[in-house]
DNA sequence: CCTTAATCCTGGAAGC
DNA sequence: TGCTTCCAGGATTAAG
């Protein structure tokens, strides 16, 4: 479900209402959607809420400890998690079966992970140095961090689709189906070119109206399709800004031929391939 | 290297 | 109304 701008919009809203609030406790309704410390930030207050790509980082700066804290915890939402902020009073934690975990704050305020599918998770470190030399190594540029050289850098060494390319969250951290497809439109470069053509004002702009998509979506609360909603449980309202994204078959904006549906790197895509086509050729040759 | 399919899951929508 | 099938914002893995 979340892409950059839906996660960015959990960030700030949770951060917003957990900010410098202690966790009394942790409570583990799903052990195995746990990896790492499971003691996960109890005892601890939470000072950031950090994003990178699509994952989430809650994390105590800690005074003195002992070794074993866990002072760091990654969340990824996948593709149907949410975390919510929440009052006991009108919580179902107990009785909702799809939350597994909840960390109880001061004056019955909790945060619960709630995750229907399970393809997310909650991970647990010692600290963020940890966080960031493990797991969140492996992650590319954040996507309105990159520049256009590091773009072009990632791009130049991949036969790859550019689609598949920009889904890689080793080459750049946060794009998914949806602002895939946005974005590629908007820049009128067609999913499939492969992505080592990509000429430099080509990253340029690419790196240009990713910002400008991301930051709008962002501003909009992110796309809400389905079931996601900010921590606050407020849904997005980007969705209806979407010009290719789910509308195959529908007319192109620009040019009114109808969008095409197809599948690149194992995602529907939509895309013009009038407007869209014309940059596979230019960079063939 | 590269791509595709299967896989992890649940639930909503569409088709019959 | 009910049953079946397909599909979904993600990401990894195995197979070809």
């Amino acid at each position: 479900m979340p892409e950059l701008p839906e996660v960015e919009t959990v960030r700030r809203t949770l951060e917003a209402a957990v900010r410098g609030k202690h966790i009394a406790s942790v409570r583990l309704y799903r052990a195995d959607v746990v990896r790492g410390s499971d003691t996960l930030l109890a005892g601890e207050r939470i000072d950031r809420v950090e994003r990178k790509g699509k994952q989430l980082a809650l994390i105590s700066e800690g005074g003195r400890q002992s070794g074993a804290a866990c002072r760091c915890v990654c969340v990824h939402l996948g593709m149907s998690g949410s975390l919510r902020v929440v009052h006991r009073s009108d919580s179902d934690a107990t009785s909702d079966k799809h939350v597994h975990v909840v960390w109880e704050l001061p004056d019955g305020m909790q945060v619960l992970f709630r995750d229907p599918r399970r393809f997310g998770g909650v991970w647990g470190f010692a600290d963020e140095a940890e966080l960031l030399e493990t797991r969140w190594k492996k992650l590319g540029p954040d996507a309105l961090l990159i520049t256009p050289k590091q773009l072009h850098t990632g791009l130049s060494r991949t036969k790859r689709a550019l689609k598949a390319a920009l889904l890689d969250q080793h080459l750049v951290a946060g794009l998914g189906n949806i602002y895939v497809d946005e974005l590629l439109y908007a820049t009128k470069l067609h999913p499939l070119k492969p992505a080592s053509e990509v000429a430099r004002p080509e990253s340029q702009r690419l790196v240009r109206t990713t910002r400008r998509i991301l930051s709008r979506a962002i501003k909009a609360g992110g796309s809400t399709l389905r079931d996601y909603v900010d921590a606050q449980g407020q849904s997005g309202g980007f969705q209806t800004q979407h010009k290719v994204y789910s509308r195959g078959g529908e007319p192109c904006p620009s040019c009114g031929k109808p969008l095409d549906t197809m599948v690149v790197a194992g995602r529907t895509t939509t895309a013009c391939d009038r407007c869209q086509l014309g940059a596979i050729l230019s960079g063939e040759r």
